[in-house]
DNA sequence: ACTAATAGTTAGATACTCTAATCATTATGG
DNA sequence: CCATAATGATTAGAGTATCTAACTATTAGT
């Protein structure tokens, strides 16, 4: 397919664009997503967290016990099974990720500003089309060959 | 602007998507974006990979080490001038990132296949918007206070 | 109750990223 | 022309991100 030539190597350059602008912020990017979806679908617990993230679970371990260090989010106790923890926004955790997505957004709404209204229109057209690329990709087994 | 709160949480999610490492392969989203680089444009030095990917260049300088170490890069000396290095793909590193390119747009277009005529055609229209996009953001100043 | 499976953490390893310091070479300016 | 500044790259040291394997604690199944 065409299409898929000339789109998938711009989203990998989409990557490099998302992956480092949050110039003057002290957290990174990964670390930022996890406070994005947290902020997104409320408390979550470790392993939704991991498989929300892409990441296997002592990824998420590490990046949580980080993250509360930091004062960001918390480990709360599941009453119901014992094994489990929720983790979830502290305050502070809150106001800052609502502060990072909201400046971020206003950095792109500047970059959107350099487009013609033509192409805006089309990138508006894309976006339940990219939505549901999203899903189907969320949709597909990740690795062929897994245990 | 509205389209930038919806069309930018997508693009992190893309980066979630396109992050994954590519399964069956053995070398990292990092590591395939220089050998896709020096696909693309041919042999560069240290410091224009270095920009290219957007690290600095002790990060382009292990990139390339860990490379050479699997034979995929080779570092070539700048007869012009001797401080410089150019770094460019072994024939196995070649032939290794064509074709883990080749595998990749062949899943691409896989999920591609599950997105109806409409989508596509949206999605096609999106792409000169997307690259223009990404000029943008490539020729605008990445931090506001930079030395 | 014994065993399986599940949720999470710990341990150890490698990759990725940065800043600061260093080395070698090239360019510049008396 | 030589001393100094600027440039290209590497090295050193540190923190984050990621994995697999092994472990602990708890729950579920028979």
């Amino acid at each position: 397919m065409q299409l898929s030539e000339e789109l998938r190597p711009l989203l990998s350059r989409v990557y490099q664009m998302v992956r480092r602008r949050s110039p003057g912020w002290d957290i990174s990017a990964a670390q930022s997503s996890v406070l994005t979806a947290l902020l997104d679908r409320g408390p979550l617990r470790m392993g939704e967290l991991a498989a929300l993230e892409g990441v296997r679970m002592p990824t998420a371990t590490s990046m949580v016990s980080r993250l509360e260090k930091l004062g960001l989010v918390r480990r709360v106790p599941d009453p119901q099974d014992r094994r489990a923890v929720q983790v979830d926004l502290t305050d502070d955790g809150r106001s800052q990720i609502a502060e990072l997505v909201a400046e971020r957004n206003g950095q792109f709404a500047d970059l959107l500003a350099g487009l013609d209204e033509e192409d805006l229109r089309h990138l508006r057209d894309a976006v339940p089309a990219m939505a549901r690329l999203l899903a189907l990709d969320a949709a597909t087994p990740p690795r062929a060959g897994e245990s």
